[in-house]
DNA sequence: TTGACAGGCAAGTGGTAGCTTGCATATAAT
DNA sequence: ATTATATGCAAGCTACCACTTGCCTGTCAA
């Protein structure tokens, strides 16, 4: 996959980037019981699992590895091709003069 | 579907929206042809007529009749809750002071 | 009115994303 | 050494998205 856009069309994947937002550097494990518990979720720790690949593929976590433990962050620049792309008015516009 | 994220997932709905960008207020048969055209796409009519329906229903288009033409026109809002949402610096964080 | 043009509706199909199940590896604790 | 903890790998299943095909409706020109 790989691809940013797709990354975030999932619901789960952007309660993940969200949870991270919220608190950064989490465990594979912190995120599961996070999202059973705040967030009503029931999912196996093998498909949260999956959607983190998804997210890091894309570019939007980075991961760090302490002993037994794989602690996840968040990355939005990626998230900035959106702006680029539609969101800023002067873009082949010449909107400057 | 109707939500913007998944809307933009596909590459498709991502280059109709650039299309859009460059030249608003096309029709369908418009859209199709420059699909054709210049992105290299081979689409039917109504394939890219429902990637307009998924665009439209997500806020991402507009359309207007005009006897039997119709027009799309791109509207950006709803792209900002992606901002609001991961790229605002202060968000619950209490960023100033 | 007839034909061409622009678009809409709906059923059918293939491929793949998302999830589960089962087993395996690595580190830490006892 | 044995057990518990934290994560990884891979095959299999299901549901749904994207696309096509076929036909229908509405508008304009001749």
């Amino acid at each position: 996959m790989s691809d940013v856009f797709e990354a975030i069309a999932a619901p789960v994947r952007r309660t993940i980037l969200d949870e991270l937002t919220e608190r950064d550097g989490q465990t594979l494990f912190e995120l599961c019981a996070r999202l059973t518990m705040k967030h009503q979720l029931c999912l196996t720790r093998q498909a949260i699992s999956q959607h983190l690949d998804v997210l890091e593929s894309a570019g939007l976590i980075t991961t760090i590895r302490k002993s037994r433990y794989k602690l996840h962050y968040l990355q939005v620049e990626p998230l900035q091709v959106i702006i680029e792309r539609w969101l800023r008015p002067g873009k082949g516009k010449r909107s400057h003069k």
